[in-house]
DNA sequence: AAAAAGATCAACCGCTACTTT
DNA sequence: GAAAGTAGCGGTTGATCTTTT
């Protein structure tokens, strides 16, 4: 599928935003609100694509950012999700009010792999360094599952204490083929259609813990994971 | 004081998911 | 259902700042 550049690279400002430009974009959305980004830069009279602008926008100039150095609670909070969920850094954010995707990308890349070596841990699988033992794909599966629900508890626990607005839940099931796999002619071997899946259904504390968002199944993917969040 | 090395972080790029036509 | 348009996400880059030699 063929897609159009977001902005005529030759007609828009690159690099550092400058003080006019930041006042343009605030004064603009305040006045008008976030939306429509492709269309707010021409509107806002900025020579930016939307895309930059909405960055900038979220990163920098809402008016509900935190600055300043990251709390150990922050930290832990971070070092807990990221082992349950992985670099869903935008997810992450939203469970650190103030603090954005961004934000927290560079600091766990900076600060919070540093830690985690210095501790010994290893900051992707969040096990030790140095294991030595090798697993079979069977252990491995079993394993996996197992540091993730002690990784649920240990968010769960740090989430109760530390946070106000709610409890983290984590629930994960495992959806296997009901049918076998189709064999074409040349003995090839499809996935059944009826799309099975193995839903990861996260549920990080939002209040009314809606169930996840299974339906909404990839069509694509035999594997998929889902982590569907109300307020 | 100057240069080099390392650390930080704002911004860009490419991709995917979602929505609309 | 397919194609096109848009928003948002995560990885990466590069400029700038800080520390070390």
């Amino acid at each position: 599928m063929g897609r159009s550049p977001c902005c005529e690279q030759a007609h828009t400002n690159r690099g550092a935003w400058t003080k006019e430009e930041d006042e343009r974009l605030i004064a603009y959305i305040n006045a008008h609100g976030e939306g429509c980004w492709r269309s707010l830069p021409k509107a806002a009279g900025l020579l930016r694509c939307g895309k930059s602008c909405r960055l900038r926008w979220m990163n920098y100039l809402r008016p509900d950012l935190k600055r300043g150095n990251f709390t150990e609670e922050e930290d832990e909070i971070i070092i807990n999700l990221h082992a349950l969920i992985g670099n869903k850094w935008s997810v992450i954010a939203g469970r650190l009010p103030g603090r954005t995707d961004n934000e927290i990308k560079n600091y766990w890349n900076t600060h919070i792999k540093r830690k985690l070596n210095a501790r010994g841990i290893d900051p992707q699988t969040h096990r030790p360094i140095a294991g030595g033992c090798v697993r079979t794909a069977e252990e491995e599966a079993v394993a996996s599952s197992n540091d993730i629900d002690a990784a649920a508890a240990a968010a769960e626990e740090e989430h109760s204490s530390s946070v106000d607005d709610g409890d983290l839940d984590l629930t994960i099931s495992l959806r296997l083929p009901s049918r076998p796999f189709k064999t074409s002619p040349d003995g090839a071997a499809t996935p059944p259609t009826a799309s099975p899946t193995i839903c990861f259904c996260y549920h990080l504390g939002f209040r009314g813990g809606e169930a996840c968002s299974c339906h909404r199944a990839s069509s694509s993917g035999y594997v998929s994971g889902y982590y569907g969040f109300t307020r």
